[in-house]
RNA sequence: GGGGCGUUCGUCUAGCGGCCCAGGACACCGCCCUCUCAAGGCGGAGAUCAGGGGUUCGAAUCCCCUACGCCCUACCA
């Protein structure tokens, strides 16, 4: 019967964990996974000098996040408890000293710049440094050992390869792979602070957790003979060996900081989904089938096997994690994205704001790629609107006249035909699209200014349904205040009453009866001002009158009248005053008043947004 | 210097002697869709399979050599 599968993972807490040792975790926890065996998590902490605060909480954390779990480890614990090296010191100490005593290892006591000496000296000489006893400890070392004082703190244990021979691994990615022993050197085993080094520990504790099958980054092929070695002096059965292809930068190197992102941690503030970086990470050295990429967890499991596992380093393509993690997102159920936005808006959601949330959340979820993203991409259907540049407004080809025009138009449709509440999207583009109809500008134009006036942006969501998540009452002030900005913007103010003088000329001087009907309705403040622009824009009135023209679209019943009024007054041509004064009713009267209302913008003391809603305009009508 | 591993489009990869003058994906380019941005659809460009020798009727696939890259060469893991 094969044995269970044992596989562990055997991180050092000496920093963040990476991207390379977590895939390495990966691999491991998928290869038990598939095989009915058990993760075990061991923390290799044998170096005091390099320990880092806080890094297994950091290591713990980022497997958890991936939602990889072990089944014996810190924490959990297990059959073969501790699972931190720095407990089991005793453990390798016998050993040591088993092999010590057995021959298989001695005491070394030269100084580390002794070692440097004989280092420097061997490199040119073709073979390994101190190799096969090249300082002298290991000859004189097995008899002098008896006599050494125990506890020397200086000295360390090295052990004592064979001289002649070869080691050989099979192993289970790379195949055949040998070692001539002559070649190896005295490794240490124990250090002169009493703790083990990697390899003994590594070894002791493979063997004693009943590790089936060693699966490393391939860094470690290299050292996989001392281990071979040492599993034979100690009379152990080693386990298999997979020695994974590691991943490295775009340079080709070995993943560093410099290569930017390396941190599992950087990965979750940065929004990229546990599951996709965990599909991608598998990607990196292994295949199911070549085509086939984007896959869920349990199909990765179900298929997951060392065949399968290449053979050659990968370059970490983070283009392609962020295509990934976007396809994982647009998977994701509205308000599962919801949720997982949450943390990075950059503000507390209250109940309602986190339904509200949940509406958003479908709307930008297919151009979302990162989840760290989510607060600018929600910012607009938050708060108030943040200064935008009312020249975005207008869109190309469009001046502000046709702006003002075309917002006008949207407000007051919008008003119209939403009054009873309901502002679905089905309806505020059949609105929108009727009017669009009436204007002279490309859906295009129409709707890309409807959208900066709505969100502030020229990019966003498609503006209906946009729209309805705003909500009516944000869309119809913020298109109020598109138009209050555009009026603001001294130039273009100047555009947008160049009509006006012009119509009131008219005013004065026809009879058309409605006109003069007008002219009673327009209050005395308005009257000045209007009064002041004629003077100040005269030179201008033709072009204006031109303009106004331009958008003219002759159907009774419309609120752009106003327009058509201004349009409708070239000079000399009273018989279409009278036509379009004849077109007049009350209900236009409104939309006239509420145009050159805005006129008292021009005078600061008569703002359009304080009085709104408070002139009882029908009075003046008589209703 | 020594030892080891690796080498298929820019990148991740498929390929285990004929189905491959090499397939998929990301990125890139173009078109379509379209209210913007995305998403999506379609198409394009992109690899003399590191180079050279063999073996074979036939090689990306097997063998050898060379080159290049990387890893190890610490009382670090």
């Amino acid at each position: 019967m094969a044995t269970a599968v044992r596989v562990r993972y055997a991180p050092s807490p000496t920093g963040q964990p990476h991207i390379g040792n977590i895939r390495t975790a990966l691999f491991n926890w998928l290869f038990a996974r598939r095989n009915g065996g058990k993760f075990i998590v061991r923390i290799e902490d044998t170096d005091q000098t390099r320990l880092t605060p806080g890094a297994v909480e950091a290591i713990l954390d980022g497997l958890r996040w991936l939602n990889i779990d072990w089944d014996e480890g810190p924490e959990v614990g297990g059959p073969h408890s501790p699972y931190e090296q720095s407990r089991r010191l005793e453990v390798y100490r016998r050993m040591a000293e088993q092999l010590v005593d057995q021959g298989n290892a001695y005491y070394c006591y030269c100084s580390r710049e002794e070692l440097e000496r004989l280092r420097r000296a061997s490199r040119g000489a073709g073979a390994a440094p101190y190799s096969g006893g090249g300082c002298n400890c290991r000859r004189m070392g097995r008899a002098g050992a008896v006599g050494e004082p125990e506890g020397d703190d200086s000295r360390v244990v090295r052990f004592a390869m064979p001289e002649s021979g070869v080691t050989q691994v099979r192993d289970l990615i790379r195949g055949d792979v040998e070692w001539r022993n002559e070649l190896q050197e005295d490794f240490i085993i124990l250090k002169s602070d009493g703790f083990p080094t990697y390899h003994l520990a590594v070894v002791a504790d493979d063997h004693l957790m009943e590790i089936s099958h060693v699966m490393r980054a391939e860094e470690w092929l290299p050292s996989t003979p001392r281990h071979l070695q040492l599993y034979s002096a100690l009379g152990f059965q080693p386990p298999e060996f997979a020695h994974l292809p590691m991943i490295t930068g775009t340079d080709r190197a070995k993943l560093s900081k410099r290569h930017g992102a390396t941190a599992i941690g950087e990965y979750r503030e940065q929004g990229y989904l546990p599951e996709a970086l965990l599909n991608f990470m598998v990607l990196l050295g292994w295949s199911l089938d070549g085509s086939t990429e984007v896959m869920p967890l349990q199909t990765i499991i179900d298929h997951f096997t060392i065949d399968r596992i290449t053979k050659s380093a990968a370059i970490f393509d983070q283009d392609k994690l962020l295509w990934m993690n976007g396809v994982y997102i647009r998977e994701l159920d509205a308000n599962e994205l919801a949720r997982r936005m949450t943390p990075f808006i950059p503000r507390e959601l209250d109940g309602d704001e986190q339904d509200y949330l949940g509406r958003i959340a479908p709307l930008v979820q297919e151009r979302l790629k990162r989840l760290d993203e989510s607060g600018e991409v929600t910012a607009y259907f938050f708060g108030e609107l943040p200064d935008y540049d009312p020249a975005t407004l207008a869109q190309r080809g469009m001046d502000a006249i046709d702006a003002l025009i075309a917002l006008q138009l949207a407000l007051d449709v919008i008003n119209r035909d939403t009054k009873d509440g309901n502002f679905d999207h089905k309806r505020v583009e059949s609105s929108l699209k009727s009017a669009e109809q009436r204007l002279e500008l490309s859906r295009r134009q129409f709707f890309g200014l409807l959208r900066v006036a709505a969100t502030g942006r020229a990019v966003s969501p498609p503006l209906f349904e946009t729209m309805e998540v705003l909500g009516r009452k944000r869309v119809l002030f913020r298109l109020s205040q598109a138009i209050e900005l555009l009026l603001h913007q001294q130039s273009y103010l100047e555009k947008s009453y160049l009509a006006l003088p012009e119509m009131l000329n008219h005013l004065n001087r026809s009879t058309a009866p409605a006109i003069l009907a007008m002219s009673k309705c327009l209050r005395p403040e308005t009257d000045k001002a209007i009064l002041l622009m004629a003077e100040r824009l005269r030179a201008r009135t033709e072009s204006a009158i031109r303009k106004f023209v331009k958008h003219l679209t002759l159907e009774r019943g419309n609120v752009t009248e106003i327009q058509r009024i201004l349009e409708l007054i070239p000079k000399k041509d009273d018989a279409l005053i009278k036509e379009v004064a004849w077109r007049l009713d009350g209900g236009h009267y409104q939309a006239v008043l509420n145009w050159l209302e805005q006129l008292r913008l021009e005078d600061p003391e008569f703002r359009y947004s304080n009085r709104a809603g408070e002139n009882d305009t029908n009075r003046h009508f008589g209703g």
